[in-house]
DNA sequence: AACGCGGGGCA
DNA sequence: TGCCCAGCGTT
């Protein structure tokens, strides 16, 4: 009962046409300047449109150019990232700045296999960029695209790996018109998180039902076949805000690994559910040298990264005594709650310090 | 509170 | 190819 797949040269008019009827307005739609398109993409990654552009504005009026951003520091380049998260987007998009400068004149590169070597950019951000920027027609194909073309071509199987990977990717790329293949690509992905959505796909808006493999035999909701995902983790972690004259003690993670060179407040991990601060004392005395009594719980919540959730319990006390020495962190410091806001800190322990500040 | 998702680096 | 990185919107 399978229908025939389209044509992959068929899909971009109609495609082109709603996007020219329905697409929205956003702030990177208004410039064909590459590095605009460029900093757009990467904060989109995992981020909604909704979250970045705010970011997007304030990035682009302090960085006008990638001149402007290779001239700043890192520090100043994370500061106005501070809460879109994964921080390595960040560092990346500074120091392939520190390139282009360095390395391109200034100009970001139109040759694809440059674009795909410079940090933070793999093959969707250098498909989108050069698509959009300059015309070349690559694809551009991020999870709402892959969904998007999975149902219009029908194709079985995961389709991060194997046959479904390179059937995806052949059709992906010959569906790509050679004119506006930069519109044809932000139609598809817009396609995907407006109409083509993962549970209930509106196949009675969607200019490319009539082709679509999933709607003429039914099987929007089997298709894509779902992946394989590892069986959720759970962890516990304790954090400690240690108070001494109105200031918590804040540490500065390591360069390198999770959170990297970011402002984070004590904790801990723990196998289970922590029912008392016991395990804090001998941790605080061990990483920071301090002794500390009377913890007292504040708050709790939880939070999920990927495949993992994480139930954290938050304890504070006023009692500590010793010189805050770190033992794995690169420095210590006290602040106040209204400090804390000018330091860069990963999203749950940001969560904390603007409760603390309230 | 549970759930589901993404793109790139790197060995 | 498989792990690491380490957040949020939706229900």
């Amino acid at each position: 009962m399978s229908a025939q797949p389209p044509n992959p040269t068929e899909i971009s008019p109609p495609l082109l046409e709603w996007f020219d009827r329905t697409g929205r307005a956003m702030p990177w739609r208004e410039t064909r300047d590459p590095y605009r398109i460029w900093v757009s993409e990467v904060m989109l990654q995992q981020t909604q449109v909704t979250a970045v552009i705010p970011y997007y504005e304030r990035f682009v009026r302090r960085f006008p150019s990638v001149q402007a951003l290779a001239a700043s520091t890192e520090n100043e380049v994370l500061a106005l990232w501070e809460g879109l998260g994964y921080y390595s987007r960040a560092r990346n998009l500074h120091s392939a700045a520190r390139r282009i400068v360095d390395d391109h004149d200034g100009l970001f590169p139109t040759d694809h296999a440059q674009v795909l070597a410079l940090p933070g950019v793999g093959p969707y951000t250098a498909g989108a960029v050069l698509s959009i920027a300059y015309e070349q027609p690559l694809p551009a194909i991020d999870g709402n695209a892959e969904r998007v073309l999975c149902r219009v071509f029908g194709i079985e199987g995961d389709a991060r790996r194997g046959e479904a990977r390179k059937t995806l990717r052949r059709l992906a790329t010959e569906a790509v018109p050679a004119r506006r293949p930069g519109d044809y690509n932000q139609a598809l992905m817009e396609l995907g998180s407006q109409v083509c959505l993962p549970d209930a796909p509106n196949c009675g808006s969607c200019p490319l039902a009539t082709l679509c493999v999933a709607v003429r035999s039914n099987r929007q909701h089997v298709l894509p076949t779902p992946r394989q995902r590892p069986k959720l983790q759970r962890c516990y972690v304790a954090a400690a805000v240690l108070w001494r004259r109105g200031r918590v003690l804040v540490a500065r993670r390591p360069s390198e690994g999770v959170w990297a060179g970011l402002w984070e407040l004590p904790w801990m991990e723990a196998g289970s559910e922590i029912e008392c601060p016991d395990a804090l004392v001998p941790f605080l005395r061990d990483a920071f040298g301090l002794r500390a009594e009377g913890l007292a719980p504040i708050d709790h919540f939880s939070y999920g990264v990927m495949n993992t959730r994480y139930r954290a319990a938050v304890y504070e006390t006023r009692h500590v005594r010793g010189r805050a020495r770190p033992a794995q962190h690169e420095a210590v410091a006290w602040r106040s709650p209204t400090e804390l806001e000018g330091l860069i800190m990963p999203a749950p322990h940001r969560r904390v310090a603007r409760r603390l500040a309230r």
